[in-house]
RNA sequence: GCCCAGGUGGCGAAAUCGGUAGACGCAAGGGACUUAAAAUCCUUUGGCCAUUCGGCCGUGCCGGUUCGAGUCCGGCCCUGGGCACCA
C-alpha cells in the first residue's frame, strides 16, 4: 500500500498542493502539527485576502469584533467559528469572501488595568491585541488581516472625529446641559441604553441623576426611519427587531395647551387619549418642569419636593412605582373645552424627558392618575365605558381600555378612536392642540468623562464659543504618556493637551476633555474594513463593492445598543454621501451564550473554561466541531468536556476511515449502474447528504444537524464493504466528499487528509459539490402503515406501484391484516411516499 | 404588570410543509481484543406489561380541530429574555 506521506510543516507544499513531499510517515492524528501546516498553506496562498478586482461575486461575512480584554473566551470562539464556517462555505460556493477582523480597543478596563499593573492603557491594550490575534489564528479563522482595525489607533479615530465635526456643522451633534445618568463608580455619564435596571451596564453601581453639559447626537431625527426600516430587515431575527421596536417606542397623540389662569401663557401636555379629555381633573408636571422650578422659588414645600426628587437614585425611582407623590402648585389652568379651573400638581411619576414633561390627568382611565387622585383626594370622573358591560366601580379602579364615550358633550356615543379625531379637529381649529408623535428613544449622549477614549474634537474659546477642530488639524491625538493616578481623567490635568488656540481667532483656548462613548467606534467599523487603508477620507468607492454586510454574527446582548447605533450611523453616512443603501447588515445571526453547569461562564462562578487549554488538549478542529455540533447557533450551548471528547473521537474516526479505505478505494468516475445493491444505497445516501448539508449550511444555518448528517455518512462509509469494482470508486468519492463537506467546520484535518489523498489544489478553494438529481429520485420507499392512526407496520413500496396494489398488499400482509377486518374499512388515507392510514368504522374496531 | 421565546429520554439535542417521536452524540450496562489498563470495535438503552409474537402509555398540564398533533387552536403552569411610572 502506498500512501502519500505527511507534508512537513517546516517545508510547506507548493501551490499545486499534491502534498506528497515531506518527512512524516506517522499515521497518528496529531492536531498540533497538521493545524500549523494547514494554516501556513492558507497564509502562503493568500486564501483569505480579497479585493474588489476579484472576478468572483463579493460576499461580506462579519463577526462582531472583540474588546481586547486579554484572552479569548468561549463566547468569542463560538461567535467566530460560526462566522468562519459561513465564510468558508461561501468561498467554496465560489464567492470572493471578505472576512475582516479587528479590535474594539477603547474602554474603561484598560484604565483599571493600567492603574493595577503600573502600565499605560495603550501598552496594555496593544499587548492584548497581539495575544488575542495569535489565539484567533491558532483557531484557524480565515481573516484578511491586512484590513485589521484597532480603534484606539489615530488612523482610525481621526475619521470618527472628522465625522463628528461634520455632524456638528449640520446640526446633528450638539452640546447641552442635561439631566444625565451618572455612574458614581466609573465616574462617567451613561447613555440610557447603558443603564440596566437602574445600574451601570459595566460597573453595576446604582446610577444617579446629575445635570452636566453633554455632547449629543441627534438619533431622534432618525427615529421614524430606524423604526420603519425594521420592517424590511427580514434577514434579522424577529426577537431583535422587536427589541428595537420597543426601544424606539413610538406613540402618536395630541399636544394640548391648557391656558394658565394667571394669564402667563399655557402649559402644554402630551396625550394619546384625547378621547378622555372630559375626564381630566388635574394637570401633573414633572418635578424638573420649568413651571414647577419657577413656582418653587417662592414655595418652600414645593422646593423641598423638587430637591428631594432630584436626589433620588434611578433605581429607587423604578422600585417606587407604587409610591406616587406630589405637591400642588398655587396655580390653576383652564380646561380647553369646559373652561373649568383645574389644579396643577408637581408629581413624581411624570418624566421630564418624555413628551412635554406634563400630562393631563384622567384618574378614571389611567392607573397612575387614579392612584395619585385617591391619595390626594382629587376627583375621579369617568367618561368611558365598555359596551354591554356593567363594569367595575370607576372610583375603585381605573378603566384603561378603550370603549364608548359618555358624559362628554359632543362626543357621547362615539368610540375612543372617533372621539380622538373629533377632539383633534375641535382643538386644532382653535390652535389649542396639534397632532404629535413621540418616541421613547432619546438623543444619544456621547460624552464620557474618561481618559481612554477618542478625544472629542472640539475647542472651547472664550470669544468664539465652541469651535470644531478643522479637518486638516485632525486627528486630535490622545496623549499616551500620561500620569495615571485615580479615577478622574488625566486629560483634565494635562496642560499640553488642554491648552490650545482657537481655530477661529487663534487666541488661547481650551480643548474639550471628554472622550466619546466607545459605541461610537463600533458604529462604523464595518464600513471602514472595505476602505481600510484610505489615507485621505473616511471611506472611498470600495465600500460600494462590499457593503452592505451580507452576514453579520454576534451576541444578542447588542440587540439595542450596538446594532441600533450602527444602523443610525449607516444612515448618517448615507446622507453624507459615503455609502449607499439604507441598512448596514442584511442578515443577522444572534448566537446564544456558552454555558457551563447551566450558568453563563464567569470568573465569579469559577466555571470558566479557557479556550487555549482546550485547543492545546484537543486541537482547534475538535473545538470548532464541538461548538457547531452541540446546539443550534442561536440557542445557548452547554459546555461538556465529554462532548468535546466525542467530537475528537469523531475526527479520529474520520482519520482512520481515510487510512483504512486506502486499499479499497479507486479513483475514477462513479457509474451508478455498475454499483452493487449496497453500493447503490450508499450512493443515494451520499447525494442526500450533499443536499442536506448544503441546505443546513446555506439556508437553515443549523450546523448541528449538518454535523449529524456527516457523522451518519461517515458511519455508513466505515461499514461499507465494496463488492463490485465500481464500489471502490464510490468509496473514494464518498471519502473525498466527506472532507469537502466538513471543511468549513474543521478545516485543518480535512485540508491535511485532502492533501494526503492527492487532491488537487487547496480544499479551502475547492468547489462545493452538487447533489446528483438521479440519486435523489428514489425508486423504493419505506412507508408506514397505520390503522386508525396507530402505527402497525412498515411496507416497502416501489415507485410504480399503484394505490390499489398497495391496498391489496396491506390486506394480504399477515402481520398487518390481523388489525384490519376487511369489511370494516371506512376509508384509506394515502400519502404518497410517506404513509397509509386505514380508517375503520368505529364500532368494528378490533379490541387489542 | 406588558411583550416575546422556550418546556421532547439520565444529558446535549433531532423530527425542515400536520404524516414512523427520540436521528446524531454524550453517559450508562453487557461483550470482544489485552497479562492488565488505555485506546478501539460489537451490542443494549423512553416507561410499563409479556417466556415469545407482541401490546399499552409517552413530547409541561387541561381541553379542542383532524383519518392522523411535538407541530395547529383555546385555557393554564413553569423556565429564560426584553421592556417597565413613556401619559
Amino acid at each position: 500500500m502506498i500512501l502519500p506521506s505527511w507534508p512537513d510543516p517546516a517545508q510547506p507544499a507548493p501551490g499545486c498542493g499534491s502534498g506528497t513531499e515531506g518527512l512524516m510517515t506517522d499515521n497518528r492524528y496529531d492536531p498540533e502539527t497538521i493545524e500549523a501546516w494547514a494554516q501556513s498553506r492558507w497564509q502562503k496562498e493568500r486564501v483569505f485576502e480579497v479585493d474588489e478586482h476579484d472576478p468572483r461575486p463579493p460576499y461580506y461575512v462579519l463577526s462582531m469584533f472583540p474588546y481586547p480584554s486579554g484572552r479569548l473566551h468561549m463566547g468569542h470562539v463560538r461567535n467566530y467559528t460560526i462566522g468562519d464556517v459561513m465564510a468558508r462555505y461561501r468561498r467554496m460556493k465560489g464567492f470572493a469572501v471578505l472576512q475582516p477582523m479587528g479590535f474594539d480597543a477603547f474602554g474603561l478596563p484598560a484604565e483599571n488595568a493600567a492603574i493595577q499593573n503600573q502600565t499605560s492603557p495603550a501598552r496594555w491594550t496593544e499587548s492584548n491585541v497581539a495575544t488575542m490575534k495569535g489565539q484567533l489564528n491558532r483557531l484557524g479563522f480565515g481573516y484578511d488581516w491586512r484590513r485589521e482595525i484597532v480603534t484606539c489607533r489615530p488612523a482610525y479615530y481621526r475619521w470618527e472625529q472628522w465625522l463628528f465635526t461634520e455632524l456638528y456643522r449640520r446640526g446633528l451633534a450638539y452640546r447641552e446641559k442635561a439631566w444625565v445618568n451618572w455612574d458614581p463608580v466609573d465616574q462617567t455619564v451613561l447613555a440610557n441604553e447603558q443603564v440596566i435596571d437602574g445600574r451601570g451596564w459595566r460597573s453595576g453601581a446604582p446610577v444617579v441623576r446629575r445635570e452636566v453639559a453633554q455632547w449629543f447626537i441627534r438619533i431622534t431625527a432618525y427615529a421614524e426611519e430606524l423604526l420603519e426600516g425594521l420592517e424590511r430587515l427580514t434577514g434579522w431575527p424577529e426577537e431583535v427587531r422587536r427589541m428595537q421596536r420597543n426601544w424606539i417606542g413610538r406613540s402618536s397623540g395630541l399636544e394640548i395647551d391648557f391656558e394658565r389662569m394667571d394669564g402667563k401663557g399655557a402649559i402644554r401636555v402630551f396625550t394619546t387619549r384625547a378621547d378622555t379629555i372630559f375626564g381630566v381633573t388635574y394637570l401633573a408636571l414633572a418635578p424638573e418642569h420649568p413651571v414647577v422650578l419657577e413656582a418653587a422659588r417662592t414655595d418652600s414645600a414645593l422646593d423641598g419636593f423638587v430637591k428631594n426628587m432630584r436626589q433620588r437614585e434611578m433605581r429607587e425611582a423604578a422600585i417606587e412605582t407604587a409610591d406616587r407623590q406630589g405637591v400642588p402648585l398655587a396655580l390653576r389652568v383652564r380646561h380647553p373645552l369646559t373652561g373649568e379651573a383645574l389644579p396643577v400638581w408637581a408629581a413624581s411619576f411624570v418624566l421630564e424627558g418624555y413628551g412635554t414633561g406634563a400630562i393631563m390627568a384622567v384618574p378614571a382611565h389611567d392607573a397612575r392618575d387614579h392612584e395619585f387622585a385617591r391619595r390626594y383626594g382629587l376627583p375621579i370622573r369617568p367618561v368611558i365605558h365598555l359596551p354591554g358591560e356593567g363594569g367595575a366601580d370607576p372610583q375603585a379602579q381605573a378603566l384603561t381600555a378603550e370603549g364608548v364615550v359618555f358624559d362628554s358633550p359632543g362626543l357621547d356615543g362615539l368610540d375612543s378612536a372617533e372621539a380622538r379625531d373629533r377632539v383633534r379637529e375641535w382643538l386644532g381649529a382653535r390652535g389649542a392642540a396639534q397632532p404629535a408623535v413621540r418616541y421613547r428613544l432619546r438623543d444619544w449622549g456621547v460624552s464620557r468623562q474618561r481618559y481612554w477614549g477618542c478625544p472629542i474634537p472640539m475647542v472651547h474659546c472664550p470669544d468664539c464659543g465652541t469651535v470644531p477642530v478643522p479637518a486638516e488639524d485632525l486627528p486630535v491625538r490622545l496623549p499616551e504618556d500620561v500620569a495615571f493616578s485615580g479615577v478622574s481623567s488625566p486629560l483634565l490635568q494635562d496642560e499640553r493637551f488642554v491648552a490650545t488656540t482657537c481655530p477661529n481667532c487663534h487666541r488661547p483656548a481650551r480643548r474639550e476633555t471628554d472622550t466619546f462613548d466607545t459605541f461610537m467606534e463600533s458604529s462604523w467599523y464595518y464600513a471602514r474594513y472595505a476602505a481600510y487603508d484610505c489615507p485621505d477620507a473616511i471611506l472611498d468607492e470600495r465600500v460600494h463593492h462590499w457593503l452592505p454586510v451580507d452576514q453579520y454574527v454576534g451576541g444578542i446582548e447588542h440587540a439595542v445598543l450596538h446594532l441600533l447605533y450602527a444602523r443610525f450611523f449607516h444612515k448618517l453616512l448615507r446622507d453624507l454621501g459615503w455609502v449607499r443603501g439604507d441598512e448596514p447588515f442584511t442578515r443577522l445571526l444572534s448566537q446564544g451564550m456558552v454555558l457551563k453547569d447551566g450558568a453563563k461562564m464567569s470568573k465569579s462562578k469559577g466555571n470558566v473554561v479557557d479556550p487555549e487549554a482546550i485547543i492545546a488538549r484537543h486541537g482547534a478542529d475538535t473545538a470548532r466541531f464541538f461548538m457547531m455540533f452541540a446546539a443550534p447557533p442561536d440557542q445557548s450551548l452547554e459546555w461538556s468536556e465529554q462532548g468535546v471528547e466525542g467530537a475528537e473521537r469523531y475526527l479520529k474516526r474520520l482519520w482512520r476511515l481515510v487510512d483504512d479505505s486506502a486499499s479499497s478505494r479507486t479513483e475514477g468516475t462513479v457509474d451508478p449502474a455498475a454499483l452493487s445493491a449496497e453500493g447503490r444505497q450508499l450512493w443515494i445516501r451520499l447525494h442526500e447528504t450533499i443536499r442536506g448539508v448544503s441546505h443546513d449550511y446555506g439556508v437553515r444555518g443549523t450546523f448541528n444537524t449538518a454535523m449529524a448528517k456527516l457523522m451518519e455518512l461517515t458511519n455508513s462509509a466505515s461499514r461499507f464493504e465494496p463488492s463490485a469494482p465500481m464500489d471502490r470508486v464510490l468509496l473514494d468519492q464518498v471519502v473525498r466528499t466527506l472532507l469537502v463537506l466538513l471543511h468549513p467546520v474543521s478545516p485543518h484535518i480535512t485540508e491535511a487528509l485532502w492533501s494526503r489523498l492527492g487532491g488537487t489544489g487547496l480544499l479551502a478553494l475547492h468547489p462545493w459539490p452538487e447533489a446528483d438529481p438521479c440519486a435523489l429520485e428514489r425508486e423504493q420507499w419505506e412507508i408506514v402503515v397505520q390503522v386508525n392512526g396507530k402505527r402497525r407496520g412498515i411496507l416497502s413500496v416501489g415507485r410504480d406501484e399503484t394505490e390499489s396494489e398497495i391496498r391489496s398488499r396491506i390486506l394480504t400482509d399477515a402481520k398487518l391484516a390481523r388489525h384490519i377486518p376487511s369489511e370494516a374499512v371506512e376509508r384509506w388515507v394515502m400519502v404518497p411516499g410517506r404513509l397509509v392510514n386505514v380508517v375503520l368504522r368505529k364500532e368494528e374496531s378490533l379490541p387489542p
